[in-house]
DNA sequence: CTGAAAGCGCTTACAG
DNA sequence: CTGAAAGCGCTTACAG
């Protein structure tokens, strides 16, 4: 491995000038930096990660925590993550988190994690107030737990609720049901409480019957079909609490035969680039989800440079985009 | 930040010895473990990982070197990955290649991997040659390049080539055309010369019209789809480079209203979670893509602890898959 | 503008 | 079985 010190050698410098010259640091002459440039490129040297993370006290990388890396929404978020991080000079690493595993703030330490974006929060957890505890600086992506307080980006369903909502009173939609997320999570609820108001503005409430929750996955989709199917066919329109889940209905419907929309209107949240599928074509809540991810990542490192600044919460609009998944009600 | 010497004044012991007891050194007392463990637990300490990686030498990182996150190929290929090095006591580093960015040795070395997963390797690419004489551990997945040995896991199209093509004789096919992978792959290349052999042993052909090449992603197929059908309605059967290109050209045939399969039939190759949908159905050429990710896991750790073993090729098997999207020709 | 020194948190021969 | 010492590759006050 060739290091500072060799650099050093070739330059006929000391290995902290080494150092300076490469960092570009004011007080070193152009011509001494020039000097150390040079016999790095020839000795193909890069700075070592682990040797100025230990020096410094810290790396330059960061985590993503979820729960399930298999969930499309997980998929879509790490692309643009990882390129902002990337292009403000820092890393990716993956952090599953799953019951067996040490606790959070241990693993971040054990990782030599930086900071952390928590996107699988759930109201009741433990992890943010420990991380807050540790000072672990840590972000809240799409969700947010109520104790503790720190940089959020999340989603505001309002508009895109509203919209739909709207849309399906025209349409004459009155049975109307609804797949929505966990509800220890601020999502989840958060988007549950939105949609029970709006369609409380418009006369209509959500039957007991035509309303199921669970974990923002496929199989809750397709399983809630097929339950909500079995109580007298069904509402007339499913709004499910998001594209994942909606999927999972769509392909229980296929299965079963179910024609979408003529039988059963369906509803996403998120717009994955999978919905937009001429297969697909699902009709959903739309937000731009690649910056949601990206500007997770800003927070992160804003918050590494200035730990006491004051905390952010980005809320960014929705909107509903009309596809092929919704229709006038059967008759 | 907690240290080792924190737990150490804890236990009333020296330091290094607080590290013994925590790697579970054999010539460390059963009593002194038990104190070090148990000030450990008290003050939440864990391993710090810089430290150790900067004290052996190097880091349980693994980098994953992807061209593109949004593929969902690549997608499908990072959990099982994550999961298996997270098993084995490593971590993974999504590395991207682009263009722009300084050669892979050096990004190693910036990162302080351990090792790396090449899983983009053109037949062309200097990657691994540089990668070899940097003595930077890695392994192939999925594709291989000719010049340099080391560790790989691959798949051999052979069964699941033949199985479809004898399908295709079968049904009736006669005229069937093809979107390859890209010509610089070993995965590219090694696909289209099977295929080609055994469309021979049919007495069958590749019509040069009825053949394109390109990346393996979701364009290729959408756009290829479209030049085909151009071309004398195109062929009555397309075999495609992966499953990805499949779905571009099903989708593409939705949006022109061509009926999958009754005027076109299609089929992909690596069985995507996505093509099991049944909005998809996509009929494909199969192997265990977990296992063929955390096979790649498994090598590159064991090239880790001997760098000098012999070199490995795991090859997997494939079959072919029926599903809804081949039938007989249109007539 | 540059060098010598100290230190980041660990591991690992070396003594004893 | 355990401690003192050295060192991994860097950065950063401290001198000059």
């Amino acid at each position: 491995m060739v290091t500072s010190r060799d650099v050093a050698r070739l330059a006929g410098v000391s290995q902290p000038t080494v150092s300076r010259a490469l960092t570009d640091h004011p007080r070193v002459s152009e011509a001494t930096k020039r000097k150390v440039r040079e016999a790095a490129r020839a000795l193909g040297y890069s700075t070592n990660a682990i040797g100025r993370a230990l020096s410094v006290g810290r790396s330059n990388r960061i985590g993503l925590v979820v729960a399930d890396l298999e969930n499309q929404f997980y998929a879509n978020m790490i692309a643009p993550l990882h390129d902002e991080l990337e292009r403000l000079g820092h890393e990716l690493v993956l952090i599953t988190e799953s019951a067996a595993s040490a606790p959070l703030p241990e693993r971040v330490a054990a990782h030599g994690l930086a900071g952390v974006v928590l996107s699988t929060t759930t109201v009741d957890s433990v992890q943010p107030a420990r991380l807050r505890d540790r000072g672990v600086p840590f972000v809240y992506l799409n969700r947010v737990a109520p104790g503790v307080r720190a940089d959020a980006v999340t989603v505001d369903p309002e508009t895109g609720v509203r919209e739909i909502v709207a849309e399906a009173v025209r349409l004459g939609h009155t049975r109307i049901g609804a797949i929505f997320g966990p509800r220890n999570t601020s999502t989840g609820e958060l988007r549950e409480q939105v949609v029970r108001e709006v369609l409380d503005e418009h006369g209509l409430g959500l039957a007991q019957r035509d309303v199921l929750h669970g974990p923002f996955d496929f199989d809750t989709g397709r399983d809630g079909f097929r339950t909500l199917r079995e109580r007298a066919g069904g509402p007339t329109l499913v709004l499910c609490g998001n594209d994942v889940v909606a999927l999972g209905v769509l392909n229980a419907a296929a299965e079963s035969g179910v024609p979408v929309p003529e039988h059963t209107s369906v509803v996403g949240f998120d717009d994955l680039p999978t919905s937009r599928w001429a297969l697909v074509r699902l009709s959903t809540i739309a937000y731009d989800l690649d910056e949601v991810a990206r500007e997770s990542a800003r927070l992160v490192v804003a918050r590494l440079r200035e730990p006491d600044a004051e905390t952010a919460h980005i809320v960014y609009p929705t909107h509903y985009v009309a596809r092929s998944t919704v229709s006038a009600p059967r008759t």
